[in-house]
DNA sequence: AGCGTGACAAGGT
DNA sequence: GACCTTGCCACGC
């Protein structure tokens, strides 16, 4: 199969909507990168609408948008400056470690059929 | 129809 | 390792 040709093969009716779907199913405890979603989608580029289908998300969503970090397992601290600390407690809640504002992604990244983990240390 | 925007990613300094 | 610059793609006006 082609490794990955610019066009676009199957672009979705709202892609912010798709990223909700995707994000809902990232399992507790565990973390992903925006390009990691985007990837998912189809997008490998469209980090950004990922983050800004985040930010369009309303305040009684059911989507767990605190489970999505940067590629290098920081925490997104642009636009509402409340959340990302909020993002960092929810996350320890979750049993991630976060310090520093930051997840190490190698061993939180959320992997579909390893969703086990557990072997941390 | 086009332009600007933005919870990003990768490369270079 | 950090900080800055360029490129990206979807969405709103």
């Amino acid at each position: 199969m082609p490794p990955q040709p610019p066009s676009r093969p199957s672009p979705p009716p709202g892609f912010r909507r798709a990223v909700w779907e995707r994000v809902t199913r990232i399992p507790r405890g565990r973390v992903l990168g925006y390009g990691m979603v985007a990837a998912m989608l189809g997008s490998p580029r469209a980090a950004r609408q990922v983050g800004y289908a985040l930010a369009a998300l309303p305040p009684d969503t059911a989507v767990p948008w605190w489970r999505v970090l940067r590629s290098d397992g920081s925490i997104a601290m642009q636009g509402d400056p409340d959340r990302g600390p909020r993002q960092a407690e929810l996350l320890t809640a979750e049993g991630v470690e976060v310090v520093d504002g930051r997840v190490d992604m190698a061993r939180w990244c959320w992997d579909p059929g390893v969703d086990e983990g557990g072997g941390g240390a």
